[in-house]
DNA sequence: GATGAATGAGGATTCATTCAT
DNA sequence: GATGAATGAATCCTCATTCAT
């Protein structure tokens, strides 16, 4: 095995426990909030060094920019996926049916997502990148109501604002509440999607 | 004075304190969040002594019961108000105003309510309240929209479910990116009532 | 007992557990040397709680500064002392007999000021305090030179310089190696005092 | 090249890291004193891997002996290429034109020789090295102190141990407060050195 | 011989909570 | 009823040290 081979080996190594952490950040953070999830805990679960969250990242705040980044990348993937996915004139419902299902299926995910909303509406080291995670959505939506829709029919923009308030705000209440009846919420988003679609 | 009124006296002066200790929490809590608020800053906010809290409430925690609780009444209160002062005709335009201004305007008030959302989804104490206000939240758009709509156009909870989301959601998009177009949203969702309203 | 005694005497008490922590600060620096001691073992020789540094302080440099403070006043205060006792004809002895003695025989207060002028080396919160530390010294000493010797004999102040880093150069050597001569070094002190008194 | 020249071309290199660990040490902690300065910086600024120190030295402690070494031999060195440079008649004023130069120009050096002497006045392992330090100063003034002076005329090694203790102690005045004027103090010194060779 | 990734013990620090007054 | 001094548990974080490669 070469020098320049074994560093690799490490370097992979070390990657793989990375991720581990940040898997494990992203759980425990989901579950139990910055502030009481503790760096020990998450470390445990990722069956890593106590030392080795400051090692890699650096501190508490700066693993938490690495989930956000994360679970950004992760939001934008599944989004670039659908509009390969489904043909247009089922992208409407497509689009709806994922944070339908996050919502009480992927309840983590959601958790974490506030979190981080709550932490970003307090720490300037979050904040940026909770800015973007939001950006990235409504871009995301955006463009697929374009897609949708006609180009001039609806502010897209606007509306994909709406949509993410939306999805994040429903998500929430159904975690909150589970007898908040999100399928007849998500209905009524059906309709008002075909609303914009139909005047043309 | 009697004995009593001196009694009464102390009383109120102790409500006083109450207050003024909830109101600071509420402040103190919005700019810094949970975590990084400390009881001493609370109560130095509320120009009360440190043990205070304690001796009133019983704990950070349970505070935090307490202006949940305050925030909660007051939203149904001014949500109480509307639906009085405002003729049947314009109410949809008014109920949209309402958070439409405070997404601006009255951005601590946002900030808590992500705090204690944050808060809810993870404190089993905190959780009940949490529902609560949310649950407070739509039971009163839904009536507004009953009154605005005829009985069967909509199922109103579910489009009130999808508007209190909306609400939330389109606030935290504002706070965090002061570039997001709030008057192009709510415009969309005026158009969402009318699509709803007129179903010529 | 009024209210304002029960709060003075609150006060004095903690004025005390301040001082007990100052004095075991005092102790165990000068014994273990600035990181080495902890602020636990502090707080356990000054019998009180540990988080109390931070709570009177606001931390371990902090302390120090506070001991350092303590130190120059111990310094003055014997300093004055001198120059009020002791007729003038034998002030130089007499000058000279108390670091000289100090350096057998109080120890710890010459360990504690090589502490801190290493400290005050690297560290600006305690540079100024350390400065200061030394100027007294010098000022001291020089007033006591111009005391002792006619005005222009000789530069009292260059004097003064020389004799405080004799003093702290020797009780260093004798502490680091109690081989070392100090009685002839002093009697060479004493030598050079007379070489400058005399000439008039 | 022969396997031995490879070896003895390696084990030159080595020599080479550790010279100039070495180095970087003793700027290192000359800059940030023992405790601030991390092995990981002293490493980086050698231009050395970290796990090295431990390798050549065997820990933090005794790479101090080592550099504690390094600066004994370099005083010894420029003292004794004192006393062949210069002349007799000479030689007072040459002796004290060294420290007063360093404690201005090479200001690093006594800084580091004040670390080393709080380090000394706790740490076992280090004290005799310290001693020796101080020892060897006093032994090579001494020396130079019986080659200008008469024999009788003076207890030369209490002389010597005097004007180390100055020369330390100057120098820390002069780096504490750049204003303590530390010519005139040399020229008292030199006075000094005068009031004992001429006992006329 | 040399590396640098990983470890984990141990420190300073914070702050909710208590309780004597 | 009210105070605020004192507590100490628990956190984040640092960094000397180790060891597989």
């Amino acid at each position: 095995m070469s020098n320049q081979e074994r560093k690799s080996q490490k370097a992979e190594a070390a990657q793989g426990t990375r991720k581990r952490i940040i898997a494990a950040a992203y759980r425990v953070l989901a579950e139990k909030g910055y502030d009481a999830a503790t760096l020990r805990e998450i470390a445990r679960a990722a069956d890593a060094a106590p030392g080795l969250v400051h090692y890699y990242f650096g501190g508490k705040d700066l693993l938490l920019v690495e989930v956000l980044k994360d679970v950004s990348q992760r939001f934008i993937e599944t989004g670039e996926q659908l509009s390969k996915d489904v043909v247009p004139s089922q992208l409407a419902e497509a689009a709806l049916a994922r944070p339908h299902r996050w919502a009480t299926e992927e309840t983590e995910w959601y958790r974490l997502r506030y979190e981080l909303f709550a932490l970003g509406l307090h720490n300037p080291t979050l904040a940026p990148g909770v800015q973007e995670l939001l950006a990235g959505g409504r871009e995301a939506i955006s463009e697929l109501v374009r897609q949708t829709m006609g180009e001039q029919s609806v502010d897209s923009m606007a509306l994909a604002t709406v949509l993410i308030a939306s999805f994040d705000g429903l998500a929430l209440q159904k975690i909150m509440d589970p007898d908040v009846d999100l399928d007849a919420a998500y209905k009524v988003l059906a309709q008002i999607l075909q609303c914009f679609q139909s005047p043309d």
